[in-house]
DNA sequence: GTCTATAGTTGGATAGAC
DNA sequence: GTCTATCCAACTATAGAC
């Protein structure tokens, strides 16, 4: 259609790639299905990107970038710890269940990525965000309710994390949505338990 | 070549599918590939199988059925629970470690089968008896162990599952082994506490 | 920068000889 | 039961007109 710049045609290709996976299956974001879904010919696509993989790798950055944004940060500030992680959770949470489609590309993408050499990438990065993410939420909530992490959050993150994928993956294959909350309810308990008071003097007042 | 019956043949084609697909992902596993691996003709998969799916859903039968022999109930007969479900996971963790391309493809199998509606029964019977073995592992340490769980088996077997699926995908990516078994024990320190002491007289026999 | 047309592969499925 | 030959669909990618 118009003329656009290069730049703003590679955005529109990208979201109409992840509006075809979301809805259909990364196998079904094929670049004549991408074409198609953004209005555009088959050699516009070419044009934009050297191939399909470098697509799927914008594809990739998109996903990531958007779990980060779910999260929101809006982590209340009660000085309750074991309440925030349940209310970040149930956030995270939230924000999954509204987003099927785009949880279960993201698990698609990972497998894809992990046979694909070209996009081993997307996989690596999307941990790390999801880790690094994950990591920050638990340092934020410690801090607000007065307390300190007994093993490195960076561990604690990494479980997050896990217990988070591993929660998902089976409620998109049960769809039992109060069974991923009580899970996930249950790891937060977990997590917060790694918790103790601060020492809100200096170092050396102890005694 | 020469003529089988057709149960050995579906089982031959099944288990060279399960090959490409372990190796080469399970995009990889096309009618061809899986004849050339198995080294006879085209027709004759067509012939042993309705279609491309019903092949596919034996080799999902086929995978599940491996995950759970690999648990292989080696449970240590110890009364420290804590240490029994240590080497459980440890057990599981080694399998999964040994078989990584195994674990991959039961990945891709699951996101496959969420989006074919042909498919959807392999993802349902994966988890469900994941779930179940689980359980039953579970139940067992317990026993040996002379406690009793404080919450419905089946919810921790949920969390193990849950568990286990999460820090195999993380290690998919990362391949910090080390990490993974940090976060298995770290999960069942918090299975193990959810279990209390029995009560070995009758139920009337309290104070 | 966008389009049509087409080359070149690969895949699922079937027909029919043996 | 097994094979070869073939059909047809869909895909990636490119060439070249506009």
């Amino acid at each position: 259609m118009s003329r656009l710049p290069m730049a703003e045609r590679r955005d529109q290709l990208v979201h109409a790639a992840l509006a075809v996976a979301i809805r259909e299956g990364i196998d079904a974001a094929t670049v004549r299905r991408v074409a198609a879904e953004a209005g555009v010919s088959l050699g516009v696509v070419h044009y934009c990107f050297e191939d399909k993989d470098e697509l799927l790798r914008e594809v990739g950055k998109v996903i990531t970038s958007q779990n980060v944004e779910r999260v929101a940060f809006d982590l209340p500030a009660t000085p309750d710890l074991r309440a925030a992680l349940g209310a970040a959770l149930g956030g995270v949470w939230d924000a999954i269940r509204e987003n099927r489609g785009a949880q279960l590309l993201s698990f698609e993408l990972t497998t894809t990525a992990l046979r694909n050499p070209e996009l081993r990438g997307v996989a690596t990065v999307q941990l790390e965000h999801d880790t690094e993410v994950s990591e920050q939420v638990l340092t934020q909530a410690a801090e607000v309710a007065g307390t300190r992490w007994t093993v490195p959050v960076r561990e604690l993150a990494r479980l997050c994390v896990a217990a988070i994928n591993g929660v998902a993956l089976a409620w998109l294959v049960d769809e039992d949505d109060a069974a991923a909350r009580a899970a996930l309810a249950s790891f937060a308990d977990h997590i917060a338990a790694r918790s103790v008071p601060a020492e809100v003097g200096s170092r050396v007042s102890a005694g």
